[in-house]
RNA sequence: GGGCAGUUAGCUCAGUUGGUAGAGCGCCACCCUUACAAGGUGGAUGUCGGGGGUUCGAGCCCCUCACUGCCCACCA
């Protein structure tokens, strides 16, 4: 603990410089022991204020990013809790999903195979950089699950450790994991509430899927990304005719899965076609002809081919016209085998079309491409005439190709049974309820509005992974072992949280798992978001715990990043709709991103990320939090370390201009001097404005206000003038003394929400005595009505104001002729103006002391 | 292709309802001054992205163009 100091002690007592390392460990145990940050859940609705804090990604990368935004969300926090408001602040860690994998399976090099049984004794040791080089060991889904949650406590230690470092007023009471039981019976009775609701569905059909993690993704979860492809032209036949026509292709290797031609029906090329029946290359496999206008007839040949499934398009087009599927690439990313000839690959001539496709098969989509393409190069492969079906030489373009935003290789269609949530049916009400949050900034609510408007699939939510929370669903086998899929066996809400995997249904015992007339456990997981987008809820307890739901629920404020509105923001609204009908929460803050000095965003697959440890050495946490803080939000911030010097000198201003005002001493006495109470009066107008800026989150702009006072007025200005005065011990010293103390009073608790560390400890030195040893963080915001009672406030600081100007007109005048500020002036010539003439005399002491000028020759301006 | 931001001093950024362009850093000069040399005082630095318009007056309002970043769409 702080060491403690007798009122007005000598200037030698205090502390000569400020260690920022040790006074951040030290006042981190203190506010922990004193629960400063304690939410009282007792209270009702409307005292609190309760913040729906992101849970960090675990993954085991900590940067500079992760301090700035969590930094910007701690001085609201902190600000409302000195408002007067009862602070929800928790912090939970996403540890769940595929980063946790795939660090789990590089730190160990394990795979997880399901198939495995469960190694009770399992003993892995992190292998070295050889070993790695050998095949992955296969491990079981137990064991693979028991590596990740080691590998997540870890990561989550290092995460808390940064954030109590930075000073994060969080109530760690109130610390989840989404793995943990309580959020995996959340996220599992969400769904069972949205399945009573028939709100989630299951259906076998076309889904995104990512060949490298072989699990199904969502929507939200794309990425375009800019690739070189190829225009191929593939000339094919129509049938019983000697007619033919000319397709363009990016993907070649489809060709075998061709469903369906299609062009524009007002495309006069190709009219004479629509009804008839295609024939394609190599597979002569006939195909019908429709028209369609999503099809554009400027591009490519103006007709093309419709696959199963190169694009969504080609899905759209299968269900409208009802085609039939001829699925081949698998789960794997490979092509599967086929039996032309037969249904459901008919083909004209079956024995050349299995000769073609042999070659084919078991390639995967890039090694395909090459074969089918280097097939349709032959002489003789066009079904018209004797050239080859590949008309011309492939032409190189540019365009964008959808990746799962995790992912390596482009995302395919494929058809699997999946489980979704409804979305598309309520667009309406969605966007709606964004109406009833306030966005900040603004400007933000577009993003999730455009991306509400253009949603064109429902929410995906099952994954093919292992470390997530178990969809909570068994289905009904019938005599043959099948599963009756649309027979789902659903849990009590008290069972939760259940893993099909190794629970056994009601009614059913062990014995009959995949049995014939028995059961089956879904394997599938949640994907993370649909565990998080629930992290209000999470919080709330809903729904076993109705009392502390209402009175959490819907939250105030959620701060996130601006590039996952459409993901958590989003299905964090339509969870809270489609439950009970409500909003979230009445706020939501964008925080912008830290970029490069080449305006990237920094990220660690970039390897522009800076590590924060050894900042906080350098400038100490207040520094860093006194970066994030002057960014507004919303907007981007270039990383400069220039900004955390400017912190760390704000830091030791503060310090020093506190130990001179705290060595101050004064005698009793109710006396105000004129020109302290024209100082404090412009002290008070920052009070006022800090406090509106604050209560609209615009943290960056009432810190420059601070910041300013604190620099232009306090210390360069009021403490220069009166440093003197304050010495004498009369009524007069008094005066000043006691209006610099309480504008430190006043000034620290403005900053103590940006920099809570240097603000505690000159806190403790003595402010803490007269309010029962409270930390300044559980002081009140500072106010008209507290901080200025019973002092007789004039009505402007036009005095303060005019000693400000003169001073620094002195001052400069000094300069001009290279002397010290300290050197004597026999006689000063002041230009004024009538009103200030009227003030002068209240300036004149001070002014005369602090610039050592024996005469002021007054004239008017 | 549609949309949202942004473009202000060498750098990072503020600029409230239209009223003589700002801060910090950097640079230069001066000052060892009893809270602070991890300091202080002062100085120089701008066609406010380009063009047009409204207005007595535009960094701010309107139109237009350019560039940067992002969001969304297209994806044969």
């Amino acid at each position: 603990m702080s060491k403690s100091i007798a009122p007005n002690a000598p200037l030698d007592l205090l502390p000569k410089h400020f260690d920022s390392k040790t006074a951040e460990t030290r006042w981190s145990e203190y506010w922990e022991q004193k629960e400063v940050y304690n939410f009282d859940f007792d209270k009702p609705r409307s005292s609190n204020f309760c913040i729906d804090t992101p849970p960090p990604t675990v993954s085991g990368s900590l940067h500079i990013g992760h301090v700035f935004s969590y930094v910007q969300t701690d001085i609201i926090a902190r600000f409302q809790r000195m408002s007067g408001k009862n602070v929800f602040y928790p912090m939970g860690w996403d540890d769940n999903g595929l980063p946790t994998e795939r660090r789990v399976q590089s730190l160990y090099h394990v795979r997880c195979d399901p198939a495995l049984p469960y190694d009770p004794n399992l003993e892995l040791e992190i292998p070295s950089a050889k070993e790695k080089k050998d095949r992955a060991r296969t491990i079981s889904r137990k064991n693979f699950i028991e590596l990740c949650q080691r590998v997540t406590l870890e990561d989550e230690k290092a995460f808390m450790s940064l954030f109590r470092r930075i000073g994060l007023s969080v109530d760690w009471r109130l610390e989840y994991a989404t793995i943990n039981d309580h959020c995996r019976r959340i996220a599992q009775y969400s769904f069972l509430d949205l399945f009573e609701k028939s709100e989630v569905y299951q259906v076998e059909a076309p889904c995104l899927w990512d060949v490298d993690f072989q699990t199904a993704v969502a929507q939200a979860e794309l990425e375009d990304r800019e690739l070189e492809g190829a225009f191929h032209h593939i000339q094919f036949g129509v049938r019983d005719s000697k007619d033919q026509f000319v397709i363009a292709t990016t993907r070649p290797e489809l060709l075998p899965s061709c469903i369906g031609v299609t062009a524009h029906p007002d495309d006069s090329r190709y009219k004479g076609l629509i009804g008839k029946e295609a024939i394609s290359p190599l597979f002569s496999c006939p195909v019908p002809i429709f028209a369609s206008d999503r099809v554009d007839p400027e591009k490519g040949t103006g007709i093309l081919m419709v696959c199963s499934f190169g694009d969504q398009t080609d899905v759209h087009w299968w269900k409208e016209q009802k085609l039939v599927s001829r699925q081949l690439i698998g789960k794997t990313g490979r092509f599967e085998g086929a039996a032309f000839g037969e249904e459901p690959f008919p083909s004209l001539d079956a024995e050349t079309a299995q000769n073609h496709y042999d070659q084919i098969a078991g390639k995967n989509v890039k090694q395909a491409r090459q074969k089918i393409v280097e097939l349709l190069s032959q002489e003789g492969t066009a079904p018209v005439g004797k050239g080859p079906a590949l008309t011309k030489a492939p032409q190189k373009i540019n365009h964008s190709v959808k990746f799962y935003e995790k992912g390596e290789r482009p995302l395919e269609f494929i058809s699997t049974r999946q489980w979704f949530v409804s979305l598309l049916k309520h667009k309406s009400k969605m966007l709606a309820q964004a109406d009833q949050i306030n966005w900040h900034p603004d400007y933000m609510k577009a993003r999730y509005r455009s991306w509400t408007e253009n949603l064109n699939l429902d929410w995906c939510i099952s994954r093919q992974r292992y470390f997530g929370v178990p969809i909570p669903v068994w289905y009904k086998l019938d005599a043959q072992a099948k599963p009756l899929f649309e027979q789902a066996i659903l849990p009590a809400l008290d069972q939760l949280p259940i893993d099909p995997m190794t629970d056994c249904p009601p009614s059913y015992s062990e014995s009959q798992r995949d049995q014939p007339n028995g059961f089956t456990g879904e394997m599938d997981v949640f994907d993370t978001w649909f565990t998080s987008s629930m992290s209000p809820q999470i919080s709330s307890h809903w729904p076993l715990d109705s009392k502390r739901h209402e009175r959490i629920f819907p939250m105030d404020l959620r701060p996130q990043g601006h590039e996952i509105i459409r993901t958590w923001a989003f299905y964090t609204i339509a969870k809270a709709l489609l439950h009970e009908e409500k909003v979230p929460w009445k706020n939501i803050a964008l925080s912008g991103w830290i970029v490069d000095p080449h305006r990237k965003k920094m990220s660690k697959s970039k390897g522009n990320t800076i590590t924060p440890s050894s900042l906080l050495d350098d400038y100490g946490a207040d520094a860093i939090r006194y970066w994030a803080a002057n960014a507004r939000l919303g907007a981007d911030t270039a990383y400069d370390e220039k900004v955390f010097k400017v912190g760390r000198r704000l830091v030791t201003k503060l310090y020093n201009a506190s130990r001179f005002v705290l060595s101050q001493k004064s005698i009793e006495s109710d006396h105000w001097e004129s020109l302290d109470l024209s100082f404090l009066c412009r002290l008070k107008d920052l009070v006022s404005k800090t406090r509106v800026e604050l209560e609209s989150f615009n943290y960056a702009q009432a810190l420059s206000e601070i910041e300013k006072f604190f620099w232009n007025s306090f210390t360069d200005t009021y403490l220069e003038l009166v440093k003197l005065r304050a010495k004498k011990g009369d009524k007069a010293a008094s005066s000043c003394v006691r209006t610099l103390r309480l504008s430190l009073k006043i000034l620290l608790r403005l900053f103590s929400v940006y920099l809570p560390f240097i603000c505690e400890e000159i806190w403790s030195w003595e402010f803490n005595k007269e309010n029962g040893r409270r930390s300044i963080h559980q002081m009140p915001w500072p106010s008209l009505a507290n901080d200025f009672k019973d002092i007789p406030m004039p009505s402007s600081d036009s005095q303060f104001e005019l000693a400000l100007k003169l001073f620094s007109a002195i001052n400069k005048h000094k300069t001009g002729l290279s002397l010290s500020l300290m050197a004597e002036l026999d006689e000063f010539e002041l230009k004024l103006s009538e009103s200030e003439r009227a003030i002068f005399q209240f300036v004149l002491p001070d002014l005369q002391a602090a610039t050592k000028v024996k005469e002021f020759k007054v004239v008017p301006a």
